[in-house]
RNA sequence: GGAGGGGUGGCCGAGUGGUUGAAGGCGCACGCCUGGAAAGUGUGUAUGCGGGAAACCGUAUCGCGGGUUCGAAUCCCGCCCCCUCCGCCA
């Protein structure tokens, strides 16, 4: 979320970054709206200020005795007054207006991003791994899973339709055993602090990471159903057929645990000595991908919900690129200690998403698609969302970073820091292609061993 | 679901209609005291918004939203959240 005032006073940069993101300008439109506002809010205050001297007035008026000026001051205030809800509307207005068009823009990317229309823009850093050669032709994860027997995606329609499936027995261990594997990892190597948050959130949850207002049509709700007696009046009261019972919405699934693990520090002002704040999250999430009709149909890549390990990382401005690269640098070392060769892309301005300065793929190769897949996506937000959530931090006393005036004793915005570390259900994808033999079996990776009973190999039973 | 109790500043906690943005305490900052520290002591310590070069001024904020009133932390209504006990439930 952008600060008015700082669009008012750069609106240059302000519409650079747009452009490279290509958006049209707008500075234009949101100082008109800006002006607006002040405009209604001044006059709001100035009624607000002769009230309320006059109010002092007639108190002091009455404990003298002088009943008759009293009374003249009160029909003064009454005057005043009369225009009143015009003027508290209109600030209302004004300030929704201007509200709702800062809502909905994305954030600037950094002056190191690449420029670009869309993922062919993308610039590729760093590749690790040397991709396997077979000797055979290799087969996509879930030709390899139905051959085993253990993933069975027809079940998962009968109960729930497309883009879910059902993993059984070594293949629901072997999800188990890669989630686990991370959750220890960060935990145990990289300082992340395990956290187990709600799935369910509320609309200012959603609001403080940026999924809403502008992405509602790409997530779940949760419902809560009525009782009968609610369902009934509710009904009568809005005109409606009483044998139509309507739901209300009051959660959202999360679509990544970024949501809540960043939420957590909403309208808290966090002391400096605690950042940077790591936290690591092992959840299922809930996605609606009603912008990727027919985009991977089959297997496990783009699922309605999937399981993935999170990282987020609260910081100071001055530590928040630092720990970017430091993130991805923990999402890298679970590719790694897979031995999943990978490529390291940084995202051009039209790919990045809407929070976002700055975003590192990670794309794991895949050898029965030929190709390499996201499996991460590591963010870094600067200030954008702690605005949202109103999340901040008081710097330590008498500590000024580089020398600069950054301590005047007042909260700062955090920094807030996303990456996946990694996607599970992808990560299973690529385990099983990468490690996929000729007679349809697939090696368990020698790290995820201690996490599957010491088992080396899943075969058809 | 039933019964009850609560939501006030970074924290604790007073405050039932008129200089209350809010007593008191804790914490914190700076100063004094000290050889140094502790203790003691003095001063200062919320946030948003608008205006201003600044000092500062104005305005709003005592869970949220309405209402009563010239004036609301204080009275009335609705909602949200938290807690305790009982019931139900994984």
């Amino acid at each position: 979320m952008y600060d008015i005032k700082w669009i008012r006073e750069n609106a240059d940069a302000f519409e650079k970054g747009r452009k490279r993101r290509g958006l049209e300008p707008l500075s234009t439109q949101l100082l008109a709206l800006d002006d607006a506002r002040r405009a209604a809010i001044g006059e709001l205050q100035k009624a607000q200020e002769r009230r309320n001297a006059a109010s002092k007035e007639i108190g002091a008026a009455m404990k003298a005795g002088d009943a008759a000026k009293a009374e003249a001051l009160k029909a003064e205030v009454a005057l005043i007054k009369e225009n009143w809800p015009s003027l508290e509307e209109a600030e209302r207005y004004a300030i929704a207006e201007l509200d709702a068009a800062l809502a909905s823009i994305p954030n600037t990317p950094l002056a190191e991003v690449p420029d670009g229309a869309d993922e062919h823009d993308n610039v590729e850093v760093a590749r690790w791994g040397e991709p396997r050669t077979f000797d055979f032709t290799p087969k996509e994860h879930f030709d390899i899973g139905e051959g085993l027997g253990f993933m069975d995606f027809e079940a998962a329609a009968r109960l729930s339709g497309a883009r879910f499936v059902v993993n059984k027995g070594p293949l629901a261990r072997l999800e188990r055993a890669l989630a686990q594997f991370m959750l220890d990892l960060h935990t145990g190597e990289h300082g992340y602090m395990e956290v187990n948050p709600p799935l369910l959130v509320r609309d200012d949850a959603m609001f403080g990471t940026a999924q809403l207002p502008k992405f509602r049509e790409d997530q779940f709700g949760a419902v809560r159903q009525l009782t009968y007696d609610e369902a009934f009046d509710a009904a009568v009261e809005a005109g409606d057929d009483v044998s139509k019972f309507r739901p209300t919405m009051d959660y959202w699934l999360i679509p990544t645990a970024e949501v809540p693990l960043t939420n957590l520090v909403r309208e808290c002002i966090l002391d400096e000595s605690q950042l940077p704040l790591r936290m690591t999250a092992g959840t299922y999430c809930f996605r609606a991908e009603a912008g990727a009709a027919g985009k991977d149909t089959r297997g496990m890549i783009r699922q309605h919900q999937f399981y993935k390990v999170e990282l987020v990382s609260i910081t100071t401005p001055e530590q928040s690129l630092e720990e970017h690269e430091r993130m991805t640098g923990c999402a890298e070392k679970i590719l790694q200690a897979l031995d999943l060769p990978y490529r390291k892309v940084v995202l051009c301005t039209g790919d990045m998403g809407f929070a976002s300065q700055k975003t590192y793929d990670l794309e794991v190769w895949l050898p029965g698609q030929g190709k390499y897949r996201e499996i991460s996506s590591c963010s870094v937000c600067g200030d954008f969302q702690a605005r949202r959530m109103n999340a901040r931090f008081r710097a330590a006393s008498g500590a000024t970073a580089g020398g600069a005036a950054t301590n005047d004793g007042k909260p700062r915005f955090v920094h807030t820091l996303n990456g996946s570390g990694v996607a599970v259900g992808r990560a299973m994808v690529a385990v099983l292609e990468n490690y996929q033999e000729a007679d349809g079996s697939v090696t368990v990776p020698l790290a995820l061993r201690p996490y599957m009973g010491g088992l080396t190999k899943i075969e058809r039973t």
